[in-house]
DNA sequence: GATTTCACG
DNA sequence: ACGTACGTGAAATCA
């Protein structure tokens, strides 16, 4: 027996929507004129999903109008309380109405009815047509409409809750989330009340309490007759004494399905959207990501009008020795379609499209790669020819060093923007002219060049300049270079270690099984959560950002004083995690040829200018715990060669010291004191001979804790004490660097004056949510705005230390090469021959590190270690 | 693909 | 009313 599926309608809520985005945990949007678009970019990413996801037939956006409806006739306290809305979200409005239309969803609305009661209607009329309807909302109170539909018969009516991660609620899931069914949900709301909707309810009765007595005596009226009954005392009183606000809060949850609106199926059928006013909505609101799923067609401008395939290298050197000396050209550098997503060591050159004009390019693809780079050789390596370039290091590594660049637009929209995740062609073209690339041939260095003037233009204008030419550009090459000088590691000491933590790794299993009382996943938090905390009861201390209950390491370790399993799965932990992050995985990313690793190092990869590393991450290499340390011991010098450990002391603290000038900070640094003993003896009054390690521990947790934005609750869970101890560890640390404490207010001073905040050097990170209305957001843009000057100039000061490093490398000499750097440390390998010469060249080249900033108030202090291996350094 | 956890500075 | 120390990248699970 087959049977048409049913159609089905789908009703959004849209002030519930609106709400759930507008607080929605994420930093301040603004469009490029500068109006908050955090509403509409939320609602847009969440219809988008609901479209794609469950691609509803018929669909309906249900706004509320701004006219009195029954229920506040009814009750004016009703939403008198509410606090108007603010100024931020009302100005957003206009524009989720312009999303709606563009994306020709009809919205619906009625003078003198609320949403809730227009979706009640509509959603019990398509039902009884047979529509199969599901309505789009957070709001309890529409539970009550549910009704599972009939097969053949009426249709269905679902509630698909946004915020419990779409769960879609037929009858049944509602007795399971309220314990009663949908009919009386009203009654349970009239007894518990709704805050958000401003539902009194009866004061005293909760959730809880109110499903019982509604399970009890059938409905909130049948309950307050039989009040005498209740044996509670509490709830006894509290039906006696809200009689009347019961009553009306029945009345006010009962949602209408009755109203004089009549369903108009076909105006609800889903349309596709109208794609042009989509695409202006986006860009006006800078919505690129949106934009560019729209597919837009390459604005008619940005299109080459000319270009010109070049097959031979004869061709090639003639078309590149007529560009005139000083015109910039645009080189653009297209990879083998394999390694596309490459772009690291080892990826292979596939053609270069150049253009020295806008709307005019070439494209030059040899069968020979080697022959493409021959011909290129010398205009790449004549400095009078100036260069345009993306990737200026993706350019050293195809190319070798090419000479000339002036221009990085790469670099150049990581400075702009050193918060956007996001820097390839691409995405810098779509930010910058609102269009996507289209593919056309030779549009790439089309668009370069003439990104590149617009780009160098806000660079100089946002005082970016100098960190361009003296830190981020003379970088690119250093980092090409040690990439592809890569680390050796020795795949038998991780085979070794491998096979040992197998065994571990099967005992801690048994163990954790036995303690446990049963077999499940260890890896699976979920998993792991029902052990702890539904089968052996465990207190839950901390619950996860999407209310899960955590598993994380401080809370198992809190919990081993109860119970001997969380300390088994501890242990399993640590032997897991090195073993699949390190031991298993490194060995696979050996390349064949060099048989060494080569690390990626990203240089627009951070918010405060620090530089990261992927495939693999080796500024995550383990050396906290000894087994971590074993893994160390595989990073190994070629035999006759010694790894060289360069790390710089306290760099942050020593930069606190010169920012703030605070006169003990100062001189305990020119003094070469221990730094935390001495924030001990500030802070304890205990002077450094008397003081026990736990002292000396707890200041050096403090000064991290200057350096993160310090605050009592993050330096009580970090200390496991109490938040008001630890507000007092802050008050007497400022008390006894009262400069430090001037410094940080000046600076939160100047971030809110200015929305970012500058390194020593003057590289930028735009903090705007330091003007949030939202606490959460604005305690974290503080803190921020705190750490940044901090970690960023440390990142400052090591780039152009290695900048210097690399050159005298290559100029005199050195068979050493400079192979990682971990943010703080560099790590050479040198001949054992050339150890001493490289200890004499290095620590000066960091200590005295070429500022053009004038001199630190502090003196740098770097210590040299070096050893066969990266475990046995001394 | 999002979430959670954890390795490093 | 929230969920915290700052900055990263990667693995495993689960939907």
């Amino acid at each position: 027996m087959t049977e048409a599926k049913a159609k089905r309608l789908f009703l959004i809520d849209a002030m519930g929507y609106i709400f759930r985005a507008y607080h929605a945990p994420m930093e301040r949007l603004r469009s490029p004129s500068g109006m908050p678009t955090k509403v509409p970019y939320v609602f847009a990413n969440m219809l988008r999903r609901l479209l794609r996801e469950h691609a509803p037939d018929y669909i309906g956006v249900v706004f509320d109008v701004a006219a009195p409806t029954f229920r506040d006739k009814l009750y004016e306290a009703y939403k008198a309380q509410r606090p108007e809305m603010p100024e931020d979200l009302a100005q957003q409005l206009p524009y989720v109405r312009r999303l709606c239309e563009a994306l020709r969803l009809p919205i619906l609305e009625y003078a003198g009815y609320e949403a809730d009661d227009v979706i009640g209607t509509l959603a019990r009329q398509a039902a009884e047509q047979g529509l199969n309807v599901v309505i789009v909302t957070s709001d309890k109170d529409m539970l009550q409409v549910v009704r599972t539909g009939t097969p053949g018969g009426t249709g269905s009516v679902h509630v698909l809750i946004p915020t419990k991660n779409d769960l879609l609620v037929d009858e049944q899931k509602v007795e399971e989330l309220l314990g009663v069914p949908p009919a009386k949900v009203a009654d349970v709301m009239a007894l518990m009340g709704d805050a958000i909707d401003n539902i009194p309810g009866a004061k005293g009765i909760g959730e809880k309490g109110a499903r019982e007595l509604i399970c009890r005596f059938g409905s909130a009226e049948a309950a307050l007759e039989h009040a005498a009954e209740v044996e509670s005392k509490r709830y006894r009183q509290a039906l006696e004494n809200s009689r009347d606000a019961v009553l009306l809060s029945k009345q006010l949850a009962q949602i209408a399905t009755d109203i004089p609106v009549q369903l108009e199926l076909e105006t609800l059928r889903r349309q596709p959207p109208d794609l042009e006013a989509l695409r202006t909505l986006y860009a006006e609101l800078g919505f690129t990501s949106l934009l560019r799923e729209l597919v837009a067609p390459a604005a008619p401008g940005l299109q080459p009008n000319q270009y010109r395939q070049v097959r031979s290298a004869a061709e090639l050197e003639t078309l590149l020795a007529a560009i005139p000396p000083g015109r910039e050209a645009a080189l653009w550098l297209a990879l083998d379609l394999r390694e596309e997503e490459e772009g690291g060591f080892g990826s292979g050159l596939a053609a270069v499209e150049i253009a020295t004009e806008p709307g005019r390019t070439f494209t030059a693809w040899l069968d020979e790669p080697n022959a493409l780079r021959a011909a290129l050789q010398p205009w790449l390596s004549d400095p009078a020819r100036p260069k345009i370039v993306h990737d200026p290091k993706l350019a050293e590594l195809l190319l070798g060093p090419v000479e000339g660049i002036r221009h990085a637009t790469m670099l150049y929209s990581y400075l702009i923007r050193p918060t956007t995740a996001k820097h390839g062609l691409d995405d810098v073209v779509l930010r910058q002219f609102n269009t996507a690339l289209s593919g056309a041939p030779g549009e790439h260095a089309d668009v370069l060049l003439r990104l590149a003037p617009l780009l160098r233009a806000e660079v100089e204008a946002r005082g970016l300049l100098a960190v361009y030419e003296k830190i981020d550009l003379p970088l690119a090459p250093v980092l090409a270079r040690m990439e592809r000088a890569g680390v050796r590691v020795e795949p038998e000491v991780l085979g070794r270690l491998a096979a040992r933590m197998e065994e571990e790794l099967a005992r801690l299993e048994r163990k954790v099984f036995e303690l446990a009382g049963q077999e499940f996943n260890i890896n699976s938090p979920q998993q792991l959560a029902e052990i702890l905390y539904d089968k052996l009861n465990l207190p839950v201390s901390r619950r996860t950002r999407t209310r899960g209950r955590s598993t994380a390491a401080d809370v198992l370790e809190e919990l081993a004083a109860k119970h001997p399993l969380p300390r088994a799965v501890l242990e399993y932990r640590e032997v897991a995690k090195l073993k699949s992050t390190y031991v298993d995985a490194l060995p696979r990313l050996i390349h064949p040829e060099t048989g060494r690793l080569h690390t990626r190092f990203s240089q627009t990869g951070t918010a405060t200018g620090r530089l990261s590393s992927s495939n693999p991450n080796l500024q995550n290499i383990p050396v906290r715990t000894e087994l971590g340390r074993e893994i160390r011991a595989a990073f190994a010098a070629e035999p006759g060669w010694l790894l060289l450990s360069a790390d710089y002391s306290q760099i942050e603290l020593r930069l606190l010291a010169h920012f703030s000038q605070d006169p003990v900070l100062l001189e305990a640094f020119r003094k070469g004191e221990d730094i935390h003993a001495r924030t001990a003896a500030e802070v304890f009054g205990v002077p450094a001979v008397s003081q026990t390690p736990e002292h000396r521990r707890i200041a050096k947790v403090i000064n991290f804790g200057i350096l993160y934005g310090v605050s009592a609750f993050g330096l009580a869970q970090q200390l496991g004490i109490e938040p008001g101890e630890a507000k007092q560890f802050i008050a007497a640390y400022f008390e006894r660097y009262p400069g430090v404490k001037r410094w940080l207010e000046a600076q939160l001073d100047e971030v809110r004056r200015t929305q970012y905040t500058r390194t020593l050097f003057g590289r930028i990170r735009p903090i705007p949510e330091i003007l949030a209305q939202q606490n959460a957001l604005r305690g974290f843009a503080e803190r921020t705005a705190l750490n940044t000057p901090l970690q960023g100039t440390a990142a400052d000061l090591i780039k152009l230390a290695m900048i210097d490093i690399d050159r005298r490398l290559r100029q005199e000499q050195f068979r050493a090469r400079m192979i990682l750097q971990v943010h703080d440390e560099l790590l050479f390998e040198v001949p054992e021959t050339e150890l001493d010469r490289l200890r004499t060249m290095v620590r000066p080249a960091m200590e005295h590190v070429e500022t053009f900033a004038g001199p630190l108030a502090v003196p740098l202090v770097v210590d040299l270690k070096a050893g066969r291996n990266w475990r046995d350094l001394e």
